[in-house]
DNA sequence: TGTCAATCATTTACTTGGTGAACGATTGAC
DNA sequence: GTCAATCGTTCACCAAGTAAATGATTGACA
């Protein structure tokens, strides 16, 4: 009876990575519901904090998804007024998104929500485990990110 | 113009556990795909493995997950001959799932996958910073985890 | 012993988050 | 000037999950 090996697939980084990044996920999207967003809006306002404004196409490309995703997620943002959306003069096809006061207000309260969340989960580990464990992070996610060559 | 704060979100563990979470995840589902078997049958033959014969109801308890969709992924591990699926005669409302030699075979090759995706994801890290991330882990989901109490 | 509430598996209808194809407006190459 | 390509939008669809209703079975108990 080969019972025993199964414990050894829990215990891999694989394994842990996958179910504590659900686990994370999953308590950072019941953190911001009460802000009406889920984490793909986050996303969008992110990405247009550090890029400035951009595209829906843009968007969709940054974030790994579908186009006419993209318009309900724009849609939804627009109507909590977190982002304006104006057509490009220069371009008329092109849909401009830009960050409202509204959505920069929204980004600084899941940044908070997220420095919050980090405490909650890096609680009881010493400042040199915490500084292992962003580089293994980032370490991974070059080990697996040879999508972005 | 406070652009520079945002830098600071994509760099904490919450964010990259999430993401490489993701990563990690939607890589193991491409490389089971073709034993035609996604995450959550994989999730059911492991728990199976280790707790030998069980319930259903079981099964959706331990996996967090409502009892009708265990109807469903038991259905496909049927089909498959992954697993056994008989009415307890001491109590004929209860399904008894128990694991075959098919779905043996199954979850070995899901084991050799999952070891070689653990290689691929911690390709060029140290002895001691695979502990650590490993570490770290579990730590997380202990955090994460008063659910388990 | 017979009734009745609880339990387990199942089916069904529904929701959510995602895709892709078709379409309309617009652009730009030629 | 025409015509293919591009961008956003809508639409129909799919996959994965839930919850509620149903049927068979069980067990408590008057």
């Amino acid at each position: 009876m080969a019972v025993v090996k199964n414990v050894a697939l829990t215990e891999t980084a694989a394994f842990g990575l996958g179910t504590v990044g659900a686990l994370v996920a999953q308590r950072f999207a019941d953190l911001i519901a009460p802000l009406d967003l889920k984490p793909k809006h986050v996303g969008l306002l992110t990405l247009l904090s550090s890029s400035g404004a951009a595209s829906q196409l843009d968007m969709a490309r940054a974030m790994g998804v579908a186009p006419s995703l993209v318009v309900r997620i724009a849609d939804h943002l627009e109507r909590l007024a977190a982002i304006d959306r104006v057509r490009d003069p220069d371009d008329r096809r092109r849909q401009t998104l830009t960050l409202t006061k509204r959505g920069r207000e929204l980004l600084a309260t899941c940044t908070e929500i997220t420095e919050y969340l980090e405490e909650e989960i890096l609680d009881g580990m010493s400042a040199s485990e915490r500084r292992a464990l962003r580089s293994a992070l980032r370490h991974v996610a070059e080990n697996l990110g040879p999508a972005t060559d």
